[in-house]
DNA sequence: ATTAGCACTCTCTGGCTGTGAGTGCTAACG
DNA sequence: CGTTAGCACTCACAGCCAGAGAGTGCTAAT
């Protein structure tokens, strides 16, 4: 359904009003802010008509107008311009603390504090999922006695290890045979193929490795359950500033959903399939306790590949331009980051 | 300031109804639930008499009475029996999803869930300091190419390490020379006493591991840096259920609290200097916003050193009897499974 | 010392009213 | 026919008042 153009104008008025002043928008204002050169009687005419195809409303009978969830969608699919701003992002990215994070975690935490300040809405970031990223090598050490640490190095390069205590000693020569040919076998797959294969060997092999391979294949189980896609919600304080959170109840409600981290998990990955950032629009949202929020979503890459996702989560009534600006640019930023991390990890 | 028998009586009855009710309490209601076998008159002489001792207080003057924070620190000290509730206890316990993580990063956030679980308070737990725990043995393991892990193994049980880059190729076996020079040099020191003889070994010698003691300096700086006391806050929405935290301004203050995680930490590591379990009252609380709740402290060990502290944050008017209970046991608790994850990871 | 009784205080709730913002409709206008 | 001025109407909201209820503090009697 194509509006006028003049009817455009009005809704895109209202919608940039509403935003920023969080009050319905009556038609007188709206004829003294802005020079449509047309009397509020017409426009409360074309709020009339917007109203009917579905993109305004009113909360009673003598209030100004506010957007559905329809009218945001119709505002950010055709009438938003993300040029960006550059000059004030800037100034904004200054103020606000780096990423620069070494350990992962301590990187995903950042990161969501990051997207919190710059939009002031509760930044959320999933953390690379492994059975996503690709096994890179695997290396066993024998520590003192019969304990090995087990060492896997993925795509996302995360350094992540396991001990284990073997029955009898086993000398680091043959340790490193098996790892030779774990590495020949289970080459560029994802750790979760990996997986796979090795329980494909385990039942093939009847060797003095197979000892070892059960426990490498327990280890590679229990690396994925742990790491894999943790949720990093950062500034959640800041999502309350804004008024329509400004009732108990509400935000008793939020809350418990942001503790519900596994749902929100789900949510986030499901909501990004490949690159590119998504909006979400109060009931756009399918879980309940955020009907009343929107969320701008994107992902993060290492290679070509998506390894894990990442958003912004406000009141419907947010600052969308420059919130779509933020998300982007920290996938991006996280993109790099984690490109060079992975980079300094694979050796030789 | 000894009270006489029966205005203790009093006192308690009042503490325990308004815990109980969270509604001021009045003479008749107290003389109708307790059987004093004096009047509500009387109740009420007595009351101003401890309200004039500053035990208790009243919102208003056609109001019941409540307890001050003089009051609550009185009947924590001389009122409260700490007898376990044993069967109730063990049934709520039984109720609640038990601690097994092998990962202390999920140990950790686990702690705080059971504590805010089972107090029905934010459940705070500060992870073992580094600085604090014992070094128990180094190793260094040559990777591929010329990287070389470190691991570090300290008494709480942590297998840390750090990938690090060297100029030259090392062989293994002069490493594991290295690992036994330092094993002794450095035997049962804490983690910072380490770094401290590690500095000091570096002016004295000038040899072939000069590079590698640098290295391994560096890396000790970054374990205690990123792994040490990092607090884990769960069930924040615990709190909010009480209704005296059912003011907006209210819930973004202690939000904002608990956002601040670095004064959070310096606030109970300070609160806990040696065993066993403390209480902090509204207005002892040092720290602003948390002036109208209270604390319950305790700390874990490993074996008889403390390692870390762990506690609850709530409602002045909390449950403290039960709250008390769930402390000293989730820090017992706590104490015991890191013995063992101790034990276990040490070698031979 | 304890108690009964009573006046007094203060909060809370519900109803009532006036105000202001903003609409929808109608009739006039270019 | 689109646009505009004017006006009646609606509704939320703040302020005010009265009545009810809870509980106290004081006094006088036991």
């Amino acid at each position: 359904m194509e509006l006028e153009e003049r009817n455009k104008k009005v809704l895109q008025a209202v919608i940039d009003s509403y935003i920023a002043s969080g009050a319905p928008i009556g038609s007188s204002v709206l004829a003294k802010r802005f020079n449509f050169g047309v009397s509020s009687a017409t426009l409360r005419n074309i709020m009339a008509d917007l109203e009917e195809l579905g993109y305004l409303t009113h909360p009673h009978t003598s209030a100004g107008r506010i957007p559905t969830d329809q009218g945001y969608r119709y505002y950010i699919d055709s009438l938003i311009s993300i040029e960006n701003d550059s000059e004030e992002f800037d100034d904004q990215l200054r103020q606000v603390p780096q990423l620069h994070g070494d350990d992962l975690k301590i990187l995903m935490e950042e990161a969501s504090q990051f997207l919190a300040t710059l939009s002031h809405c509760a930044g959320v970031v999933v953390a690379p999922s492994e059975p996503e990223s690709i096994y890179k090598h695997i290396e066993f050490v024998r520590l003192r006695g019969r304990q090995v640490l087990i060492v896997f190095v993925t795509t996302t390069g995360i350094v992540q290890n396991k001990l284990i205590d073997l029955d009898e000693a086993i000398r680091q020569q043959d340790l490193n045979r098996f790892s030779t040919y774990l590495d020949e076998e289970l080459e560029h797959g994802t750790l979760s193929e990996v997986r796979q294969r090795l329980l494909k060997k385990l039942e093939e092999e009847k060797q003095v490795f197979v000892r070892l391979m059960e426990e490498t294949y327990r280890a590679s189980q229990e690396v994925q359950e742990q790491t894999s896609e943790k949720v990093y919600i950062g500034g959640t304080s800041q999502i309350f500033e804004s008024p329509e959170f400004a009732t108990v109840e509400k935000m008793k409600a939020l809350l418990r959903a942001f503790e519900d981290k596994y749902t929100l998990l789900k949510l986030l990955d499901r909501s990004v399939a490949a690159q590119g950032i998504k909006v979400f629009i109060g009931s756009e949202n399918p879980y309940f306790e955020m009907q009343e929020c929107s969320m701008v979503v994107g992902s993060y890459q290492v290679g070509n590949r998506v390894v894990g996702t990442l958003g912004v989560i406000g009141p419907t009534r947010m600052q969308y331009r420059q919130v779509i600006h933020v998300v982007d640019y920290t996938s991006r930023l996280l993109s790099k980051l984690l490109g060079e991390r992975f980079q300094r990890s694979i050796e030789r």
